[in-house]
DNA sequence: GTCTATAAATGGATAGAC
DNA sequence: GTCTATCCATTTATAGAC
């Protein structure tokens, strides 16, 4: 009965259905059954909510993507990052919740903007790890850098979520498999 | 002096800038130096100012995509569909509104979503006849079909948007730079 | 840790005078 | 068309009892 890990796990969850902006101490007060006074207690402001928050999305990014670390194999580690993109953390209506705080970055305290910048480069870092190795071996192709590639393919996977969510899973789905048909050499 | 018209043009900025939830009469009021009850003898509730916004970005859009089709190059077709993406609407730290109001999706009223579908409909297919007809001339290059690249581009640029808000406008013309090099044949 | 009660600010919206 | 004045709901946040 960790209650402030239960408002983290919710209030993530309102993060992605409803970005920074829009969710409020009061949707946490109902779907957690105590006031927002108790939940005050926990978080001081919603600024160190947010933070907290984002502190916990990038464990949780971090942290499957070095499970999929541990594979040899190029495309089976980037499947690592179609986890990440897959409501693996949630189901439903959620887009990644970084896609939910770059969409508000103008509306966010700025404690928040610079953890996710960080997240942000964690991310298209490890992208551009996996399509240089990718390539390297002769798996995958594409022109330019590794790194322009990656913040490309970041930027559709940010997109698509957004997209397939008010189109349909089967939407996003299409669009990873296009990703991924676009790297895949002798096209 | 149209004040309509100065309302819309406005609240356009602020929809692109905030995102639907964020901005508010007062805002609208303090820019334009009018009262908020001023601003409700033109649009009755935020949510009809929010479809009358929608309306006009429409056209925005499809006239600049009209534009572009006088071009028989699909590539120069191409650059129409660039300027919608650069601030051809305004520029500094706004994003394309269908991505504003895609993040926000499940906080805008009905009648927004419909038409902001619609017009996510109108630009995909607009996409799809370019790459169709690059590919056919043996200028650009894709796996699958038209539709799905079409819809991952959109999705990419859409993504590319929102990064470049975050990170500058190189980056974002950076990414621009990268799909349109992953189009060309012979890669 | 949780509650009640309440503050202070802001949100969208309306009535009615000019 | 624009204003003042006001309404009511919601938002973040605090004080203080249990």
């Amino acid at each position: 009965m960790d209650r402030k890990e239960q408002i983290i796990e919710v209030g993530l969850e309102l993060l992605q259905k409803r970005g920074y902006a829009s969710f409020s101490y009061a949707d946490l007060s109902e779907r957690l059954g105590i006031t927002k006074a108790s939940i005050h207690h926990h978080f001081r402001s919603k600024e160190a909510l947010g933070v907290a928050l984002s502190e916990r999305y990038f464990e949780l990014v971090r942290q499957t993507l070095r499970e999929a670390d541990e594979h040899d194999d190029p495309w089976e580690r980037f499947e690592g990052y179609e986890r990440v993109v897959f409501g693996a953390f949630g189901s439903g209506d959620r887009i990644c919740a970084a896609g939910a705080v770059q969409s508000d970055y103008n509306v966010i305290p700025e404690s928040m903007r610079t953890k996710w910048c960080e997240l942000i480069q964690y991310v298209i870092d490890w992208i551009a790890q996996v399509l240089q190795e990718g390539r390297r071996r002769g798996l995958m192709q594409f022109p330019g850098s590794p790194e322009t590639q990656a913040m490309m393919i970041f930027s559709t996977m940010q997109g698509a979520l957004q997209y397939g969510r008010a189109h349909g899973r089967e939407e996003l789905e299409a669009i990873v498999r296009q990703v991924k048909d676009n790297l895949r050499p002798a096209a």
